[in-house]
DNA sequence: AACACCATGAGAAATCTT
DNA sequence: AAGATTTCTCATGGTGTT
């Protein structure tokens, strides 16, 4: 009967119809959020919050990000816990201190390219009144850091989930931190209401990596996983120290994306560099081009004026993974590069499911939409957990092939089934995998950034983009497996 | 202003297939 | 050897936050 239910709404369109919302000029939807939110509005706890944190001496900047970080419930206890973290995080992380370049090694401006994410433009139709739904735009959290990372002394360790994002099953999503304006406001509205954490991985590792995750995982007691990796460009790459000049204060890589500096590029560098000789020579206005250069393909030092991209063998190490997680098997260098740079880093995602150990010291049963090259299953592996059922779905057979591979050099106890494509799952596919076991304890998804990445100069089109838009399988699927679940146990 | 950003696509080169 | 396919090389801005 719930079956049946959910048949009847299958129909992808009618479904998104259901949730989508397009809060400016289109005042004839009515939707179920827009009206809570008007209700909710009247009440603005957070300027209340905000109006006693700044009596308490707080600057406006500082309560109003960490009132938005907070939510609006939170008390003000815990607020002021989160000025405090962000406030120790800052003093702790001293990044890229330099000069400012009076040059820029830019190319010059061009034509003005065409309009660029449309939709989400549009949705905040200047509205210059009083603070409305559509003004309320998430915003980023500096330093981003989430409710709290290994280092932090401090971190908050309660938040109230809104009601129907309280599992089973617990759910897990993942993209970039830095998409287009009112991604992340869709997303949060898709799933649950529940509000993004957003979470630099350079707090964790050697290399920055600035993600959004939507999960309803406890987040009191988390631990990182041992050893702990090295946090430092020096640490993780230490025969790059030998050759590093003492004008590179880098101590944290840039992004690992998944294109790499061209060899021509790495040359212009040295040429430009051997005519100085030894490097405390090098003219301001080089060493400024080179650094631009090297912050921006992420260049490490690897002999005398020799720059050159990360070996996919260390891209892996940075992100967490075994060694030779990505290599051989048929798979290109290209791919590889491509997979990792595709990936979660372990490490960061490993914290926030490290709360799941004690409440399923069993093991658990994974539903994995947009696997990849496994971040997730790597990361519960690493936690001690052990993983019972797992259905991966990943469109990319090669990246299907890396975690069978790892699934079986790992001596896996549990039962792994992969699946192709997000698209086609549909209920009773589902109601099908999940009868053996009764159902997911986790749902975990980053889906596809292409059309969200900043560095994507051609189709950055935002959510509606032609890849990225397959977030909208994530909620689709959660529902159902909420849903599936939710029926068996009535049974 | 400075800076960072899970990228894409055209064309060349290498490799595989017939 | 010719054609088909894969892999590699390289250049290509703009948006949003600080």
């Amino acid at each position: 009967m719930m079956i049946q239910t959910l048949r009847d709404r299958s129909s992808f369109h009618h479904w998104l119809h259901h949730r989508y919302s397009t809060p400016a000029g289109s005042g004839s939807s009515v939707d179920r959020k827009t009206k809570d939110v008007e209700n909710y509005e009247l009440l603005p706890k957070h300027e209340k919050a905000l109006l006693s944190l700044t009596s308490m001496g707080y600057t406006v900047e500082e309560a109003s990000a960490a009132v938005e970080r907070c939510g609006p419930d939170a008390s003000i206890g815990e607020i002021t816990d989160f000025i405090c973290a962000a406030q120790m995080a800052k003093t702790e992380a001293v990044f890229y201190e330099e000069e400012k370049p009076k040059k820029l090694f830019t190319s010059n401006g061009k034509l003005k390219r065409k309009k660029f994410h449309e939709l989400e433009a549009h949705k905040r139709k200047k509205q210059k009144g009083p603070l409305t739904e559509e003004d309320e735009v998430i915003r980023l959290p500096n330093p981003m850091i989430g409710f709290g990372v290994p280092s932090g002394s401090t971190a908050i360790t309660h938040r109230t989930l809104p009601d129907a994002a309280v599992g089973p099953p617990f759910f897990y999503y993942e993209n970039v931190a830095l998409a287009p304006k009112g991604v992340w406001d869709t997303i949060s509205r898709f799933i649950y209401d529940v509000q993004p954490e957003f979470v630099d991985s350079q707090y964790f590792c050697a290399t920055a990596r600035k993600r959004g995750y939507v999960h309803n995982l406890p987040i009191k007691n988390r631990f990182p996983i041992l050893p702990l990796p090295p946090r430092t460009i020096h640490d993780a790459l230490p025969m790059t120290r030998r050759w590093w000049p003492e004008w590179d204060p880098r101590t944290k890589l840039n992004c690992l994306q998944t294109s790499y500096a061209s060899s021509r590029l790495t040359d212009r560098i040295r040429k430009a560099l051997e005519k100085w000789g030894e490097s405390e020579n090098v003219p301001e206005d080089v060493r400024k081009y080179v650094m631009y250069e090297c912050r921006k393909w992420n260049l490490v030092w690897v002999g005398k004026n020799k720059v050159a991209p990360l070996e996919p063998d260390e891209v892996e190490m940075l992100l967490g993974f075994p060694r030779n997680h990505t290599r051989g098997g048929g798979i290109s260098r290209t791919d590889r590069y491509k997979s990792l740079g595709n990936s979660f880093q372990v490490d960061t995602v490993a914290y926030h499911l490290s709360v799941l150990k004690d409440i399923f010291p069993n093991g658990i049963n994974m539903l994995s939409l947009f696997s990849g090259i496994g971040g997730a299953e790597v990361a519960l592996h690493r936690l001690g957990i052990p993983l019972k059922n797992v259905v991966s779905v990943e469109l990319s057979e090669a990246n299907r092939d890396i975690v069978r591979s790892w699934w079986e050099q790992t001596n896996q106890k549990g039962n792994l089934v992969h699946l192709a494509d997000v698209q086609q799952l549909n209920p009773d596919k589902l109601e099908q995998l999940m009868r053996p076991f009764g159902g997911f304890d986790l749902v975990v998804g980053g889906s596809p950034c292409n059309n969200l990445a900043g560095s994507n100069r051609v189709s950055r089109d935002g959510l509606e983009g032609e890849q990225s838009a397959l977030f909208y399988e994530f909620p689709r699927i959660l529902d159902l497996v909420k849903c599936i679940m939710n029926g068996q146990n009535e049974n």
